[in-house]
DNA sequence: TCAAAAGTGTTCCGAATACACCCATGC
DNA sequence: GCATGGGTGTATTCGGAACACTTTTGA
């Protein structure tokens, strides 16, 4: 403790040990995609508090653990999601948000394509689940307004960074990408012009290869080109899709 | 311990306890502009650790103290600096960053216009400073990176927000608009192409008052209308400020 | 041959650029 | 008058918007 106090020379005479009384933990916001829809992965709890309720898979940090390892570790050991797409967006800290004490949540929004994905349950959740963003169940503690922000904040990100096709397969085609800003956007654009616009940036390495099995003229197949993408940043370029909506 | 457990019933069998031991700080990097020049508050420890090195102003956080409200007091007790902008950004929690304990911080920037307020010293600093951003020097724990990130992101999000005005005083010139601009962005814009696109906008409302005691013809003042920009908001208007660099 | 979606081309329009020029003030 | 910045006007360029059109496939 006198080791201790030296650090915390603060106005206030609370002791030191008094700081370090905080519960840490991850929330993470899982969005998903497939064929036009939106969805985020929440976990049905089997403990309390909030037993039975849905919220974002989360958890306490571990003492000897960073942050952001601990953000992939819940993905891991909640959903069995590896390697995944994440970044931090906010922090949450009011006193009141845990009910057991008091716990900063610092929450990821990770971004999956969850075509091939069959979530399963594990460990604390009795099940797990991919929810259309458009009808969210009313979730634990102060989730739904994680959840709120991590939505508005893919919204914002998804138009000036090149993430969304963490979302798709690595192969697809210009229909595909732009249901994809569509649906995340909630908008429509005129096709000519997307694709003017997102051929433009020359992001897109067009394969040789097209769809198959489609009862109309197949559509080429491209893949999103991140060795590019890093070439034009260091030039100045910046990533952007903002087109008028129909 | 008994209640307690019931809450958290995670894989692992670590005590709950052991979840409860971090420390939880709030960070804040005060941008403030004076005549062409983009500063930092910076404040010269006076406690161990990093004892006489420079830092960024934050403490740790009280348990009983919203996180937001604890960024408040954090410039209120260190700056005397009060009802300031103020946003939250980016959090930092790698295991080693204290040396300490555990903390895990949560790091805002704030806005203030640097003309008239002159910092003092306080409580556990030595000193406070401004630096300019271009001649910083080393910084106590990992804050030379969460400094980084906080002009990193203040020169993203003024150019989509209207924040820069926080920088001015309330009634300003054009041409102090666009140097500011020009510091923040480290860039340098044409004036009528920058007068046009700023008025275009209509968010500033002209004056009647002029600049006075000028060698010049006297400059008209112009003011930031937060209503106006409201309102705008509503309708979609998004506030934009690219333009090409010379 | 028809439906369905892929994919292209062209005109139009507005906003950004580049740049020349005029205006008001103090000294 | 002239230096100094304030302030305006305009031709040009470029990219987005609107929309009509052609192509390729399966059935």
């Amino acid at each position: 403790m006198d080791k201790q106090n030296k650090y915390f020379l603060s106005e206030n005479n609370v002791p030191f040990q008094e700081f370090f009384k905080f519960g840490l933990s991850v929330d993470c916001v899982v969005f998903g995609y497939h064929k036009g829809q939106v969805s985020v992965l929440l976990v049905e709890r089997d403990a309390e508090p909030f037993k039975g309720s849905w919220a974002l898979p989360g958890d306490l940090v571990n003492l000897d653990e960073d942050m952001d390892e601990a953000a992939g570790s819940v993905l891991r050991k909640l959903t069995g999601l590896e390697n995944i797409f994440m970044e931090q967006f906010y922090s949450f800290g009011s006193v009141q948000r845990h009910p057991a004490g008091r716990v900063a949540t610092v929450a990821y929004y990770s971004l999956v394509n969850s075509d091939e994905y069959k979530p399963k349950a594990s460990a604390w959740t009795k099940s797990i689940q991919w929810f259309d963003i458009r009808s969210l169940p009313k979730l634990a503690f102060d989730h739904d307004q994680i959840l709120d922000k991590g939505i508005r904040t893919l919204q914002r990100r998804v138009r000036y960074r090149p993430v969304g096709f963490e979302l798709l397969p690595t192969k697809f085609t210009l229909s595909e990408l732009q249901e994809l800003y569509e649906a995340l956007l909630n908008a429509k654009f005129d096709k000519p012009n997307f694709r003017k616009k997102i051929l433009s940036m020359e992001l897109l390495r067009p394969l040789e290869e097209v769809q198959e099995n489609v009862s109309h003229r197949p559509a080429k197949l491209f893949q999103f080109d991140e060795n590019r993408y890093q070439e034009l940043r260091k030039e100045g370029f910046a990533f952007d899709i903002t087109l008028k909506t129909n």
